[in-house]
DNA sequence: AGCACGCCGACT
DNA sequence: GTCGGCGTGCTC
């Protein structure tokens, strides 16, 4: 069968652009996708074969195939998905690869352990160290020798002696815990009449075993979870697996409850803090199938599918999934395009659609299920717009007369009310007043933000923190260092003042993750509280049911950003952090501070008209030519020196191709020009639905080689515009 | 990603 | 005169 010359055409966790090719020795069993150890120079790599061929794709001599592990092949869905991914990209196939290939442990072999176990019989001597080896060992589970010397403060030679004594015996411990099989009839939930029509719809699209994209639109409250989960059962039942994507933050110990009270056992979940070991298993698990359901932050779309059938992408708007660093991939799209792959239905489930998403619905190429309000309440609360040209503000102030009205009366009425503002820290530039100095990051151009809790300077791009200085930097004058627009923090600091009675919690990131941050949202969500300050964390998923008053203090913010998706991300901010008044009894109510009153988006607002915004912004991004009907590309340069940059991207410019259909502005300096000390310029791009982005990409940049400092990065669908 | 090869500053 | 800085290039 085997024959001596079979080479192994063998993808490598690098940033390679195609396999390398290996001899496969006499009497090693490969087939494509298989796992495997190659020589690599000085050491060896895992890698996986891409291919089986009998004529190697290069004339060196070639080493052999080390070793191949004994796991199940990758499927061919997930080979090809790294290939489109790394073609849609730009990004070299081994650099994909790797994401895949991030879990560490993976390969060390099921490890199985042998633990010891306490039997009925005495040693034949009994020493101190002996009785307490034994008194743990007989109170607990089977324990490893090492585990359970360290516990009884001994050395493993005693555990040792006491099993060759037979008072203690070996039992061999599962190398990995398995993953319980889910119980599709566990859940609970009662699901409404609404609710039942949609998940039968879902159901029916999973029934198909076919790719289809179906939107799951319905504002917070209307149950899409509930519905989502049916999709999922039918799936499972299917004898499929299931992934459950999320924005990282949205990845909550009480959302996973959720899943496990539906399908009766904890789900394996995928996200930057679970630990080595367990990732492990779940990589493992998926890997060979027996991990049914995985709940997951972006990444979890690299794990090994064995028989992936059903994706659900929840808050599928959510900016989140763009991946910005390393390999830049959108993890909405690339879920869409595992399922076109592996030939299985998509969900995407948002109470904001993208306008991508919603688009695609009008051309007919999704599917659309709705949802109402379970409890008969409008989409939008009423919300009041605050025209801020008219407003009189005591310099450093932020609440209008309007909002301190509509507090005051909150507060009164024993009510809680939330004052939003998306800017962390005390304030966002300070000044010299002196000299007119600004405090800029050393790395970055940009300014510097006060945290003022934290006594210290921060800069939101590197993270450089610095000390508040007494004097000016520049002219050396002592106190004249002024702070200059508002924050959280200084939000915070006016409201304390004009509302001395209320007790005030602030909610931001930069409450230390973690329990610090989970209390101060549980006193919230208990009406502890009466007043809340918070950054757009507070908008999202959390439930608090005493809160009837939402105040937005700026909501201008990415309106005037540069960012073409700028209203696109208001429009879903406001729904979401207005949707957190009135969740309780009572009717909620939002007052939205603006200096664009006449702006379409705030007039839609206003009216709570969904439709009228999304018209008025369909139209704007036709006319433009701006996704979703148009396509953008974008072309970084950045490096140490900031000439060098400027001249590379220059020169970069002039061997730029010509191609119908797209055009390429700049380049251009970044807005912010320097980020960690690289300079930046960019290229955009901007094509028709039509124009082949990918080809003409790899045609400019075929010859270009940044040299030095300087690098190249192409950013596909950007959605970042610093 | 490693690791080696290769040209310019402070040391036994 | 060397030891070593990390820039650049290669690994089937």
């Amino acid at each position: 069968m085997s024959r001596d010359s079979a080479i192994a055409e063998v993808l490598l966790p690098l940033a390679l652009d195609g396999p390398y090719s290996y001899r496969v020795p006499e009497g090693m069993a490969l087939e494509a996708g298989a796992y495997v150890a190659v020589p690599l120079g000085p050491r060896q790599m895992i890698g996986v074969v891409w291919a089986l061929k009998d004529k190697a794709s290069t004339e060196k001599t070639l080493r052999d195939v080390a070793h191949a592990f004994d796991m199940p092949a990758m499927p061919e869905t997930h080979r090809k998905f790294i290939e489109w991914l790394s073609a849609y990209y730009l990004e070299p196939m081994g650099n994909v690869l790797r994401m895949v290939l991030r879990s560490p442990g993976a390969f060390e072999g099921p490890r199985e352990q042998t633990a010891y176990r306490a039997t009925d019989l005495v040693p034949k001597r009994m020493t101190p160290q002996r009785a307490r080896v034994l008194e743990i060992a007989r109170e607990g589970f089977a324990m490893r020798a090492s585990e359970l010397a360290e516990a009884a403060g001994v050395g493993t030679s005693v555990v040792k002696a006491l099993a060759k004594d037979g008072a203690l015996e070996q039992v061999a411990l599962p190398a990995l815990r398995r993953f319980p099989e889910p119980d599709l009839n566990a859940g609970g939930f009662t699901l409404s009449g609404d609710q039942q029509q949609a998940a039968a719809a879902l159901r029916a699209v999973v029934a198909q075993r076919q790719h289809k994209v179906m939107l799951l639109d319905g504002v917070t409250g209307s149950g899409k979870t509930e519905v989502y989960f049916e999709a999922m059962a039918a799936a499972l039942a299917a004898g499929g697996q299931v992934l459950l994507l999320l924005p990282e933050i949205a990845l909550t110990q009480s959302f996973l409850a959720r899943v496990e009270r539906r399908f009766g056992s904890e789900p394996a979940q995928w996200h930057s803090d679970v630990r080595p070991r367990e990732r492990e298993r779940v990589w493992r698990g998926v890997a060979d199938g027996s991990a049914k359901i995985v709940v997951g932050a972006r990444s979890a779309l690299f794990l090994p599918w064995k028989s992936l059938k059903l994706i659900v992408v929840d808050e599928e708007h959510e900016s989140a999934y763009k991946q910005d660093d390393g390999v830049p991939y959108h993890a909405r799209d690339m879920a869409v395009l595992y399922g076109s792959i592996g030939r299985f239905p998509v969900v995407l489930s948002s109470a904001t659609p993208s306008l991508e998403t919603l688009v695609n619905v009008d051309r007919g190429r999704y599917g659309v299920v709705r949802l109402k309000d379970r409890h008969g309440r409008p989409e939008l609360p009423e919300i009041g717009l605050i025209d801020m040209k008219r407003a009189t503000m005591d310099p450093g102030t932020w609440i209008s007369a309007p909002l301190f009205e509509e507090v005051t009366k909150t507060l009164a009425a024993g009510d809680q009310a939330l004052l939003f503002l998306n800017r962390r820290g005390y304030a966002p530039l300070t000044i010299c007043r002196a000299c007119g100095h600004r405090l800029e990051c050393p790395n970055c151009a940009a300014s510097l933000v006060e945290h003022r809790f934290r006594r210290q300077l921060m800069c939101h791009h590197c993270g450089h923190l610095e000390p508040m200085p007494k004097a000016c930097p520049s002219c050396h004058t002592e106190g004249k260092m002024v702070p200059v627009g508002p924050g959280v923090e200084r939000l915070a600091e006016e409201a304390a003042q004009r509302f001395p009675e209320a007790r005030i919690a602030i909610l931001s990131s930069d409450l230390a993750r973690g329990t610090l941050l989970r209390d101060a949202i549980r006193e919230v969500e208990e009406g502890q509280h009466k007043l809340v300050i918070g950054t757009q964390l507070v908008a999202k998923g959390h439930h608090f049911p005493h809160l009837t008053l939402v105040g937005v203090v700026d909501a201008d913010l990415a309106l005037e950003s540069s960012d073409p998706r700028g209203a696109e991300r208001t429009w879903a901010l406001m729904a979401q952090v207005a949707g957190r008044a009135g969740r309780g009894a009572k009717p909620g109510r939002a007052m939205v501070q603006t200096y664009l009153p006449d702006h379409p988006l705030m007039q839609a607002l206003r009216k709570g008209d969904r439709d009228a915004y999304l018209n008025q912004e369909k139209k704007i991004r036709e006319g433009a030519g701006l996704p979703p009907y148009g396509r953008l590309a974008a072309l970084i340069v950045s490096g140490a020196d900031g000439a060098e940059v400027e001249r590379f991207a220059r020169n970069l410019g002039m061997i730029a191709p010509l191609a119908d259909g797209i055009a390429v502005l700049g380049p251009a300096a970044a807005p912010i020009a320097v980020v960690r000390g690289r300079h930046r310029w960019r290229f955009l791009l901007k094509a028709t639905r039509e124009a082949n982005v990918q080809a003409f990409l790899r045609l400019w940049l075929k010859d270009v080689r940044p040299k030095g400092s300087l690098a190249l990065q192409v950013d596909v669908d950007p959605y970042n515009f610093l």
